[in-house]
DNA sequence: TATTGTTATACTCTATAACTATA
DNA sequence: TATAGTTATAGAGTATAACAATA
């Protein structure tokens, strides 16, 4: 129903006037609503394309549990061994607060594994543990396999493109 | 510091063995941080952009005080009078939950107006309030003036072919 | 029974601020 | 004083489930 406890300025203002259905507009059928200026805005897209990768990440991750982020930073740590949570945050674009959590859920895995700087006792010297680095190679090729299904959506020449367009940001 | 509260299994192994330096890895300049496989994956290089593109809008439309999902609403609300929320939740891949409270807050600020519907006493046809209409003309010309400087950003014509790559989801 | 709008909950993510132990 | 890691909080956003009124 549309009854709303917290009845606003507004709506009590349209319950005093029951007759509007002269100006409610056409009844729109379902495909026919238009995205007017929405269409020109590459934001737009790109929020309802990373909805959709997003989504197929995780679904194609789902059997090993993984999300797009922390996929990412166990990437890092495993090209970059020895790296501190500032600079793994930094790289990323994750706030550093943030990065706190993430580390300890695959901490509590075992996957990652943070060991006291020995030239600097406030820092983190970030590491793949064993069992992250076998786990990391089985994630990589499940993100191939997601990889596949952009190709396969928007097109294998259409995925190279938009990386070149998109490089300057990573 | 690096004291953690919560100690888990790994950081107390790690405690326990003070002279990890020898395998901590060098030391990152901080340039140097390679991304390894995230580089050919389309999804971290469009999140990446969505975070710029999103900040861009959000900066340009400060003075308005509207952020993207409130100028999607509203355009769309805008072009195509009398939707029910439903249809606008669908049609823009929002949770029709989380519409309740952006409408909530447009209809606050006089924006936008629930009307009942006279054919389905359940639902609300979306309109714009006067003030909605004229408010909207401006958010569509600082939303422009944000597009110009994605088209700074990565190229005119870049924007242009990845508008042609995403228009599958639109 | 199914749908619309609503409320509520939980979890992710972004953005801050503040605290501590170090540098 | 500045920095690294941590804690806490607030708000956006996503994903659910449940409920009342209505179809």
């Amino acid at each position: 129903m549309a009854t709303r406890q917290k009845t606003s300025r507004k709506a009590a203002a349209a319950i005093r006037r029951p007759r509007a259905r002269a100006i409610n507009g056409a009844a729109h059928a379902g495909d026919d609503i238009g995205l007017d200026a929405l269409v020109g805005h590459a934001g737009y897209a790109v929020r309802r394309f990373q909805l959709w990768i997003f989504q197929d990440f995780i679904k194609t991750l789902a059997t090993v549990d993984i999300r797009p982020t922390q996929y990412s930073v166990m990437t890092v740590i495993g090209a970059n061994p020895g790296l501190s949570q500032m600079a793994v945050a930094k790289r990323l674009g994750i706030e550093r607060a943030r990065l706190v959590h993430l580390l300890d859920s695959l901490e509590e895995r075992d996957l990652v594994s943070r060991i006291p700087s020995a030239t600097d006792r406030r820092s983190h010297a970030l590491h793949l543990t064993a069992r992250g680095k076998t786990a990391l190679a089985q994630f990589k090729r499940l993100a191939a396999e997601h990889e596949r299904h952009v190709a396969d959506k928007i097109g294998k020449d259409n995925r190279e493109r938009l990386l070149q367009i998109l490089a300057c940001f990573t």
